[in-house]
DNA sequence: GTGAAAGCGCTAACAG
DNA sequence: CTGTTAGCGCTTTCAC
């Protein structure tokens, strides 16, 4: 049995209360007492019992955080920009994934609610209506993070989709690119697919190109942007595109490694770009020229925003843009105009 | 402020122990005492306040975890292992990022136990004695893991890497290769890589092989693999080596790329096999031969005998050896003997 | 089958 | 400055 506050004050010799001022340094108490309690602390190897005090203070320090998969290296960086922030604010985070099921990500938060979390991030793929509706229910802060959804009125952290699509096409515009296709995977309504796709055709509007082409491979991984390569390449000799704009990083390498095991090369041949800046996308011979999307600081963002409503500060809108950075490497090439 | 069971035993007219005993089924009431509270729970949306209840009950059903990175897709399988398996258990986890500081480990462990989690995991990479000591001071179940170290006499779960790495040099040689370098990094007292290297010479003294060469990277990345390719490249000429075996995954990806931007083909020219399978050694071109390390089912198992601890089993013998696997992908080729 | 009461370990008035 | 006391929301004897 780990001491108390009990055993702390009657070693010291004083009362409870004495005890808890000094580890809280709440409030004045006199040299000598607090001496008399720092060794007994000392002595008998006394720590708080956070649980007991949550339940009266009603401060649990804790931030409940729903995660599709861990293993998704876009969403540790997520994790980590909230873990590393948050406790920079002494905050822990309690960590929950919900494979993307929505009845987890409801009992989820049932769940963080019941342990008394002060905030909640949601980082879903799906749309769930329903987790919303109980995340606003319970009324504490809330982020919600959604890669693949434009989501409105909601608290949210995110890049501008539109515009980041617009810079890549106009990268690859400048490096002399005039037949640019587009691959994209299931375009379901509010789809940020959408966003990006709006993006690329902004661009090539302005230069009043008109060959445009938009493919759809069957979802985001690189197992989809491989079985999509056998397409791609076709499209590719009747049209004579130079350069493809992969809406996701993982279709890009798929695109990639059936390119490779059909012999044909990047940037060399064909120039390759892709959206997300995943980790692989820089150890990947070549390594992709893209978009970043920054996890880290999206994380970072969206706790430091739960941790500033907690603490009562002012939140000026609920959805925060962070700036667009395109990432040039290996894979996009020039291409005579 | 959310509803209380005095709220709920004021709506449904009883005392606080009878909805106490519905909502925990703890002992027998009535069938129309059960239906008010039913009821009132239900009109109210009342919850349970776990922390309350850890507080009387002294379980918090909270398992502490301590890693380095969590951006470390290793490291990330490992919490996905033991968050899943957590989870069947009525688990939750409270995640902690050292990133490898061992002021941090020793100040997570406080910082847990105070918030009164029943179980720590330390996911470590140095060898931090007092984090080890203050672990066992508190006397709490807890697993130690470590990647690159062999810890004798801590509750831990691994792979036995002695005989990895002997089955992987049998697989080298079966393959007909004869002269097979190993690369390992910075081989500190009680290093897996010793052990590694132990079975790698331990297969080659079976076949009576005098020509071994062991070449030290700087470090685990895969900069530091590219960064030894020059010297790699050397020794592959002048010793006429057929294949490397890397002590790292993130190393032969590093000297694969070396060997790609020096033209060289694997596995055509040389076969390279690495050690770990992380993500990466799937996906990149050459797909990589290597050995698995489970993170998922260190996890697993990390935390399955942590609760089975928590829950009063007994438990066999501190340290567990999961089974080795080699995986055979593309790098590896034949040579003729 | 049910309620009253004690107490988990702590903080925060409230008196002194 | 310090001690006493009343809870925080819940579980758990212990009587009835």
């Amino acid at each position: 049995m780990p001491a108390t506050i009990k055993d702390v004050a009657k070693v010291a010799g004083v009362s409870i209360s004495t005890v808890s001022r000094v580890i809280n340094d709440s409030k004045p108490v006199s040299s000598e007492a607090r001496k008399k309690v720092l060794d007994a602390i000392e002595k008998l190897g006394y720590k708080p019992n956070e649980v007991a005090r949550t339940l009266v203070t009603k401060r649990s320090y804790l931030i409940g955080i729903i995660v599709t998969d861990i293993g998704n290296p876009y969403v540790a960086e997520i994790v980590r920009g909230i873990e590393e922030v948050g406790r920079m604010y002494d905050y822990d985070i309690i960590l929950c994934s919900s494979y993307g099921d929505r009845k987890s990500e409801l009992k989820f938060i049932n769940l963080l609610t019941g342990k008394q979390t002060e905030g909640i991030i949601l980082v879903s793929e799906k749309m769930n209506n329903e987790a919303i509706e109980l995340l606003k229910s319970y009324k504490l802060p809330y982020i919600y993070l959604n890669r693949y959804l434009n989501v409105k009125e909601l608290p949210t952290v995110s890049i501008d989709s539109v515009e980041a699509s617009y810079e890549m096409t106009k990268y690859l515009l400048e490096a002399g690119h005039r037949d640019i296709m587009y691959i994209t995977a299931s375009i379901d309504e509010n789809s940020i697919e959408k966003s990006k796709i709006e993006g690329y055709e902004n661009a090539l509007k302005e230069l009043e190109i008109e060959n445009s082409i938009i493919l759809e491979a069957e979802g985001f991984t690189i197992e989809d942007g491989y079985n999509i390569g056998e397409k791609v390449l076709k499209q590719l000799k009747e049209e004579k595109m130079s350069a493809i704009f992969c809406g996701q990083d993982e279709v890009a390498i798929g695109v990639m490694n059936y390119l490779y095991d059909q012999g044909i090369k990047v940037p060399k041949d064909i120039t390759v770009v892709g959206y997300g800046d995943i980790k692989i996308s820089s150890i990947y011979r070549p390594k992709l020229t893209t978009v970043k999307e920054p996890g880290y600081d999206i994380g970072a963002v969206s706790i430091r925003r739960i941790i500033k409503k907690i603490e009562g500060e002012e939140i000026e809108e609920p959805q925060i843009n962070l700036p667009i950075r395109i990432v040039k490497r290996e894979s996009c090439g020039k291409n005579k105009i």
